[in-house]
RNA sequence: GCGCCCUUAGCUCAACCGGAUAGAGCAACUGCCUUCUAAGCAGUAGGUUGGAGGUUCGAGUCCUCCAGGGCGCGCCA
């Protein structure tokens, strides 16, 4: 590649800087000289606002503002044109070159110009939280796909990310299951299990299936069982045989199922632990926090209270021991700070979480921040997560009104993407191992897609066959426009059927001169934009900033493609400038996708 | 009762710090497969941004009130 150094500036970053120049050579503040992508594309490229918020301060018409910045712009030899439209918008257009140019720049860039600013620092990432004994369910659907996006952003930005799956593994349904275990009998044949026997460990999994319900019920009916159960929940937590070593086993069995279902939908952790882990740090922590009069007895309950004399809601306390001397996910989740602060020593600790949880974050963040169980440079963010309704528009049920298991979602998806596949004819040629990793990854992208182009703290409504008609705004379709491309590269390469090193390719490409020319001003302009999404997307933890981003770049390549030749341009500096446009382009939705967790199959 | 959030096209959703004519997808309608994958492209139609005031040169966005919906509020997670 041609001799460039790292790229550190966006376009309309750049641009900002030389309309931000032109106001301070006005005396005027020159982040009035902020430039963004223009809401009128029929009449520029790019606008800035700044002339109109400057009337106030310089006591002049904006549009006189606005002639004085134009003529200090006029001639530059960036801008191709600059001109006043309405009521003081100063409307930019960039030359084909200086265009070219950034691209060139953001192609030699190592991160496709997305700037390093995790700089190493470390972050851990709370997105799991399935509960042990319990089959997987949809509610853990939207943790996993936000929160895995929110670790995949981070670590392209630089950080070092820890994502940690933090299995509920130490609360009161424990408790009802290993007494239930224990009042029936059973315990020497549950221990008795053989966890290296994949058969039986799905019994086992499937007799808890089974009885998790049933047992619910009971102790909700019957205050007895309850007490039987919140006194086993004790017993576990202090450890005590066989309490303690029922739930060790079922752990073990349940961490089998809950690799198995983020595996399907490719999610990643590094770390495996529960709540379970961080027992042994809460009698020092709360120790340490009585000592210092901070947790402090409450109607026989160890708490700490967190209200604030501006509070205007009712902010009630973090429960630390309750009154049967039981911890609570205040406490774990209080204790975790301190472990993960102590272990890996994170600039951040992200909670992908349901929004409902707000108040108990609320509480968990004041208490370590007064409770000094962190360091105050340690920011800890509530990244939380709306409902995901059915199409009825009440919390995502199945037909018969019950939890959907995650895996049963899983597969009806891969039904549909199948199903589909068969339809289109185009994988007819493969074989069945082919068909099952496209129809898999086809299903996935659905999915995943779909969940992340909506805001992520809004509630939103999963329709699988809206999703899987892979028509329109959906993951098929990005999928179909990247591998699009990959077909189209390889055949400029004519390497026939063999897996092509795009890498390879995209030097080459990049290391020739490249030239724009009218049908290739929009695509080129949207590849400008990535690392301006991908800023909005980290800046707020919102992956649908990225979703939408990479749709535009998908769309604005198919148009590319529908309207301008490219393998049979007779010019061949054409033809060479339009493939590096398209290998830059299959680089960015690659790496869109893959922010996103979304996987490209190699032909579809 | 207290508090938080939401209401944008028939449906599902966007709109970065308040900016021009509020954008997409689906559904409807019209074109386009002897150039590279039509799961596509180009186009038409569809809106008093729940309602009423206010601030501002400018409001879907900020403030107040009202209507409708969702959620949370001490020993579950």
């Amino acid at each position: 590649m041609k001799g460039f150094g790292f790229m550190t500036r966006s376009l309309v970053e750049k641009l900002s800087d030389v309309v931000g120049a032109a106001f301070s050579a006005r005396d005027l503040p020159a982040d009035l000289g902020a430039v963004r992508v223009s809401d009128r594309p029929d009449l520029a490229q790019f606008q800035c606002n700044g002339a109109m918020a400057a009337a106030k301060i310089a006591g002049k018409a904006p549009r006189d503002i606005a002639n004085d910045i134009v003529g200090t712009l006029a001639g530059h030899g960036d801008l191709s044109r600059v001109d006043i439209a309405g009521p003081g918008f100063i409307n930019l257009d960039v030359t084909d070159d200086y265009l070219a140019a950034h691209l060139r720049d953001m192609a030699g860039d190592s991160h496709l110009g997305v700037p390093q600013s995790g700089s190493g620092q470390t972050v851990v990432l709370d997105y799991g939280g399935p509960n042990i004994a319990k089959p997987m369910h949809v509610g853990h659907l939207r943790s996993a796909i936000i929160g895995d996006s929110l670790r995949l952003m981070m670590r392209y930005a630089g950080f070092k990310t820890l994502g940690d799956v933090h299995m509920g593994d130490w609360g009161t349904h424990m408790g009802m299951i290993v007494s239930e275990f224990i009042r029936t009998g059973a315990t020497d044949r549950i221990l008795g299990i053989d966890l290296e026997d994949e058969e039986q460990i799905d019994a086992l999994m499937g007799e808890l299936g089974v009885m998790y319900p049933q047992i619910a019920a009971a102790c909700k009916e019957d205050p007895a069982r309850k007490e039987e159960a919140l006194a086993a929940t004790v017993k576990i937590q202090n450890k005590e045989s066989p309490y303690f070593d029922l739930l060790q086993l079922i752990r073990k069995a349940s961490v089998n199922g809950m690799r198995r279902n983020y595996a399907l939908l490719g999610v990643h952790f590094d770390l495996w632990k529960g709540e379970a882990d961080v027992h042994d740090l809460i009698a020092p922590m709360v120790a340490d926090l009585k000592a210092k009069k901070l947790a402090v007895e409450s109607d026989g309950a160890t708490v700490i209270p967190v209200k604030r004399d501006d509070d205007k809601k009712e902010m009630p306390p973090l429960i630390l021991y309750k009154r049967d001397g039981g911890v609570m996910y205040g406490t774990t989740d209080l204790a975790t700070i301190v472990e993960r602060v102590s272990l890996y020593d994170p600039a951040r600790i992200i909670y992908v979480v349901d929004q409902r949880q707000h108040l108990h974050f609320e509480q968990l963040f004041r208490a370590a921040m007064a409770g000094a169980v962190t360091r105050p440079d340690v920011a800890l963010f509530f990244a939380g997560f709306g409902t995901m309704n059915g199409t009825d528009g009440k919390p995502f049920k199945t037909r018969a009104g019950g939890v959907m298991k995650l895996e049963d979602l899983i597969a009806m998806a891969l039904d549909k993407a199948r199903e589909r596949l068969d339809e289109a004819a185009l994988a007819q040629d493969m074989d069945e191992a082919e068909k099952n990793d496209v129809a898999h990854k086809v299903a996935i992208a659905a999915i995943k897609f779909a969940d992340l182009q909506n805001q992520r703290t809004s509630d939103y409504v999963f329709d699988l066959d809206r999703f899987a008609a892979f028509e329109g705004k959906t993951g098929p379709y990005m999928l179909y426009q990247a591998v699009r491309i990959k077909s189209l590269l390889r055949k400029a390469y004519v390497t026939n059927d063999i897996d092509i090193d795009i890498d390879t390719m995209f030097r080459d490409l990049w290391n020739n001169d490249v030239s724009l020319r009218e049908g290739d001003r929009s695509l080129a302009l949207q590849l400008a934009q990535f690392s301006d999404a991908f800023d909005a997307a980290l800046r707020h933890y919102m992956p649908h900033h990225l979703a939408e981003y990479g749709y535009q770049l998908a769309n604005s390549f198919s148009s590319f493609y529908a309207n301008c030749h490219i393998l049979s341009e007779d010019d061949p500096a054409i033809r060479q400038s339009r493939l590096a446009l398209c290998v830059l382009t299959y680089k960015v939705l690659e790496t869109t996708l893959a922010m996103l967790g979304i996987a490209i199959p190699r032909r579809m």
